[in-house]
Parts: structure tokens; sequence; C-alpha cells
DNA sequence: AAACTAAATTACCGATTGGTTATTTAAGGC
DNA sequence: GCCTTAAATAACCAATCGGTAATTTAGTTT
């Protein structure tokens, strides 16, 4: 029934490919980046995960997991809902890498263009990660800190894409702190605009 | 003195190789692609402008004096510093390309992390525009046309970290008129903190 | 027309690419 | 101890990669 066992749980390898597709981007990723990475040889890559195109799928939709499951443990009982918000995003910059960025931001630039099935999967995981904030910023409103005259799609929008630009400023080295400050300063126009910049 | 005549000029092949690692990427441009896009063979394009490496840093070159290029034509005599403002940044999203986006902020991401020589030419060029920026916001606040409290650095990177993030999105097929509904809504909040968002 | 010169072209290079096939190794079931 | 099963491994593949050397072509100069 049983044959040799493996020497690692797939779930670990795909972790490592996931490093190395983050670190290095679709392209320059080469298969033997891949098998050094993951510490498995070529064969066993394909026979566990399909060829590389497939293995990327897999490594894009662990990442979304981990960012998803930061997001959600970021709120960790907190009642104030802008203060859920900061620690939203904030969880979304923390699993930004100086250096590396937000691998599916990287993902939407290098290969969303020109592969279908990987838009497909950023755009919906976008749409996920837009309407949890949605709902807090719907939360925030009931609850009267924020102005019901804010309309929140805009909103979440400036705040979205703002992420996009932070990540792309962190994959070229920009800290983790400075994108932190500037992301505060957004919310604050986004979500209390009038209130005056913390510096 | 003189050998055989060049079929086009270099500025032409360029601007061709230019439009190839725009649409592509660095790393998933080969030569082959470039033969194809300028219409010279390969020795020829060595001889011309040095490795892919070199070519690569030509090209860019070429776009920053595109963009630069526009952004100056952008004011074309408009005295409300407001409305240069916004003219400068139009200009940004206008040399971006729906399914592109921008090959500064694409390179940003794709190649700086791991070519110092790409990240010292981006940085600089990132400069010079948000100087030119800052400049024009500082003349709105002389020009009380911008409250004075307002932070000229801080605003600056606001809108700049914003224009990346429009670019990432216009890669992956937002519209440039949304872009630019976007960015004017930013503008606002960034200079005009308390305006009501037009929409 | 012969000499000179620079661009264009062809042919070629070793290395690496993503991907496959055949073989070996290491476990459990009988 | 043998058979089965599954994972690891090694050997191999055509194609393409970036880059170079040698040759041909097409002009100008004298």
């Amino acid at each position: 029934m049983a044959g040799r066992p493996r020497k690692a749980e797939p779930e670990v390898a795909l972790a490592a490919a996931m490093s190395a597709f983050w670190q290095k981007g679709y392209e320059a990723t080469s298969m033997s980046d891949l098998t050094e990475a993951t510490g498995l040889h070529k064969a066993s890559l394909y026979q566990t995960f399909g060829d590389k195109h497939q293995l990327f799928v897999s490594a894009l939709k662990l990442y979304f997991n981990k960012i998803a499951k930061a997001q959600k443990e970021s709120r960790n009982g907190e009642e104030n809902p802008i203060k859920a918000i900061k620690a939203s995003v904030d969880s979304t910059i923390d699993q930004c890498t100086e250096g590396k960025g937000c691998l599916a931001v990287n993902s939407l630039i290098e290969v969303a263009p020109f592969d279908a099935e990987i838009d497909r999967i950023l755009k919906q995981f976008r749409q996920r990660l837009d309407k949890h904030l949605a709902s807090l910023v719907d939360e925030a409103k009931n609850k009267k800190l924020v102005a019901k005259s804010i309309d929140t799609k805009e909103s979440v929008r400036l705040i979205s894409v703002f992420l996009h630009g932070l990540s792309a400023n962190m994959a070229s080295g920009m800290s983790a702190n400075k994108a932190r400050g500037l992301l505060h300063d957004q919310l604050d126009l986004v979500l209390a605009p009038g209130k005056k910049l913390h510096r």
C-alpha cells in the first residue's frame, strides 16, 4: 500500500517555491531555482505539482491564504472599526517584505497581462480583500466613526490603489515603517478628510 | 569615410526596443523578440547598443525623456498651478497604456531589486518627477490656492505612491479614464482636504 | 575602378531553459 | 523474504537563451 516516504510534506515544498517566485518573479525563477529552494529534484516537482505554471498557481493560492489569514487575525477582538481597518491594512504591509514587495502586486504587473488564469485569480483575490475593507468601513459609518457622506466603494478603492503603490515602493527598498506611516496618512485623508496629518 | 548606410536611425530602433521591453518586461523579452521589434538583426543590435542590459538601460532613458517631455509640455501656458498639477499627473497617466502600465514602475518591481544600476536610474528619475510636482505645489501655496499648512514633500509622496498604484492597476486592465478619475479624487484629498469628492 | 569603411547578415557557440523517461531506493502488506 | 507501491534520482531531450566571429553588402572617397 505505501511506497517510499517523502522527504518533505508538499506544503513545505510549496511554501519554499512560493518564496522563490516572490523573490525573483515568475519568469526569472528557473526550475533549477525551484529545486534548490524546495530541496526536491526536478522530476519530483513535476510529479507533485505539475509543470511550472501549475506550481506557480498553487504558490499564489498559498500566498492568498497567508494574507487572508493574517487579515482576519489582525482584528483580534478590536471593537473600534477604525482601528480594525488600520490593523487590517497594516497586516497587508507586514506581509510585504522590503525588497520583495507583495507577490500579488508583482504578479499583477509581470504575469497577469499575458495569463488569463493568473489574471482571474488575482482579480478575485483583490475583490475579497476590498470587500473585507468595505465591510469595516460600513461598520465605521454605522457606529458614526466615519461620516455617512463617505462613499464606501470609492474610499476602499483609494486605499487599495495606494496599497498597490506601497507594494511597488517596498519592492525597491522602501521600509515597512515608512510605508505604514504613509498608509496611515492616506487612511486619515480618505476616512477623516480635513483632519490634520500627524506630522 | 562612410560605409554602408544603416536601414534605420538608432533612435527608431531604440524606440521599438523600448516598446518591446514595455510590453513583456525585461526577462521575458528575448533577443529574438528585440530583432523582430526593431527589424535589425541580432549582431547589429549588439554592435549598435551593446548587450541586452545596455540596450535596456538606453530604452529606459528614452522612456524617461518621453515622460519628462510630456510632463513639461503639459503645462502649456496654464497659469493656475492647481490645474498645472492636474495636467502634469494626467500626462503621466496618459503615458501609461492600458495593459502595459508604466515602464518605470514595471521595472521598479521586476528588475530594480536585482540590478543596482537600474535601481539608481529609476530612483533618480522618480526624484526628478517628484521635485517638479513639489515646485508646482509650492507655487500653489504661494498663490494661496493651497493651504500653507500642507506639507509639500508629504503631499507629493502621497500623490506619487498613488501614481505607482495606478500604474500597477493599468498594467492589469484598468482604463485610463478610471485611473484619471481616481487620481483627481486623490489630488483633491491631498491638496484640498475636506473638499467633497466629486461623485 | 580600386581602396576603404561601416552596416547587414549568416553561421555558429556553449550554456541553460522547461520538460520527460527510465531507473533506483525505501517503505508497508502478505 | 518477496511483491507492491510510491517517492527520489539520474540521465536525457529538443529548443531556446544571450552572445560572438567571420563574411557579405553597399555605400563614400580618391
